[in-house]
DNA sequence: CGGACTTTTGAAGTAATTCAAGGGGAGTGG
DNA sequence: CCACTCCCCTTGAATTACTTCAAAAGTCCG
């Protein structure tokens, strides 16, 4: 019965939706599962990239680290997304370490593999094609607020991100569904964790934002928005 | 003739390459030539992302600008490379503005076009994965870069990457090869014009770089390496 | 209850921006 | 051909946003 459901998330994600019921039967044959506790690593930067993989459940963090170890984090990948896209060019190597962080179970696929499905079936290339255009579009728009906006804004931008993607309402507030400390989002938004500190601090103290030890609730997401969207 | 030499130009570029001949006949036939002149636009972001284009001859850049006017440089297309890869994507808008920087000439396909030659053959949709999975990579290297970086440093490697892609070898050592302000390279290092004058004017003491009115020379390759490199 | 993380907050320091003013090249038009 | 104008670039001085340094206070877990 995991297989049954398993298909039925299959069928969901971003890079396999619309895709009929029998091909995506084949598809799942032709990959293998794998199970990561919290913390444990899928790949790492630098690993020759040789599989790709759906996340099915759980959540993860892309993260990538300079020659002396500072750390910045890409982005986290709920499920249904793609991990491990550099594995469709062939002889190269992940740019980004991949790590649960968070209970996680994942469907992966040779690169032969892969490329054979997207060469038979050109829904799944174009799907994939769809899949990179969208994170290419997301990085870009990081850019643009790494070179223009200030630290309190980037970190807005930052927490409005999340709380969209990975948001639960509670009566507090938009809660960020995992658990999220200050360094973390400083390796988001480019800064340091003091910094993030300090700010979260006077969100808190404007009624903005509710958080805890790794734990962040936006409570008014358009008092934030005017923060983050203000002109200099 | 012209036809002819645009058929080997098109062979070679990212998009097409290893696609045989009668294939190139194909694809050329099914697409449209575009002439630019210096600064004109070939789109704007906010357009609807209606065709993909290759660069055939000449030099563009794509830009980003923010809601108050700041502008960001995002990359330098040079001849061979793929422009408005969003197009891809059902219903979306360019996110970026592509303009020419010296005299151009692309060849450009509909969206429905480009999507039925790539439903057709596998080996351009795959083609594209990888240009797309290229692209990233290459974003990622900057988001890393200027969330970890001092100014010098992200000046110096924006120096480099652009000797790199568009470097002429002379005998003041690797010019490049178009017009490009300190105001350029400041929006490419997410700096202002004022810091690129003075660290460019350091290096030049150096004699390190050698420039002038919108052209830099890079003579010391390795000493700007070093400088780009150096750990904090 | 000890110990390891995580977070907070002050104070000092600094890298880079902003402000301000002037200089120089390239091209235009008289 | 010279003068004028428009850009682009340079360089000091003042300012500031943010980091770094430092220390202490919470908070969770075994």
């Amino acid at each position: 019965m995991a297989n049954h459901s398993d298909l039925d998330i299959l069928g969901r994600t971003e890079l396999f939706h619309g895709m009929p019921s029998a091909m995506l039967v084949e598809i799942q044959a032709a990959g293998f599962r794998k199970k990561l506790a919290s913390g444990e690593i899928l790949f790492q930067q630098g690993d020759s990239a040789s599989s790709l993989f759906v996340v099915i459940a759980g959540r993860l963090r892309a993260t990538q680290t300079t020659l002396d170890g500072q750390q910045i984090i890409i982005r986290y990948l709920a499920p249904g997304e793609t991990a491990g896209h550099t594995t469709l060019t062939r002889g190269v190597v992940h740019p980004s370490t991949v790590t649960a962080v968070d209970d996680s179970h994942l469907i992966g696929w040779s690169s032969d593999t892969i490329r054979k499905i997207m060469e038979q079936h050109s829904a799944v290339a174009m799907n994939a094609l769809a899949v990179l255009a969208a994170r290419y579009h997301e990085i870009q728009i990081r850019l643009l607020e790494l070179s223009t906006e200030k630290v309190e804004q980037r970190i807005g931008h930052t927490v409005l991100r999340l709380a969209n993607q990975a948001g639960r309402r509670t009566a507090r507030g938009v809660e960020i569904a995992f658990p999220l400390s200050r360094q973390d989002l400083a390796e988001m938004a480019g800064t340091t964790l003091h910094t993030v500190s300090r700010i979260l601090s006077r969100w808190e103290d404007l009624g903005i934002v509710d958080c805890g030890r790794r734990q962040v609730v936006l409570c008014k997401p358009h008092a934030l928005m005017a923060i983050s969207d203000e002109q200099a």
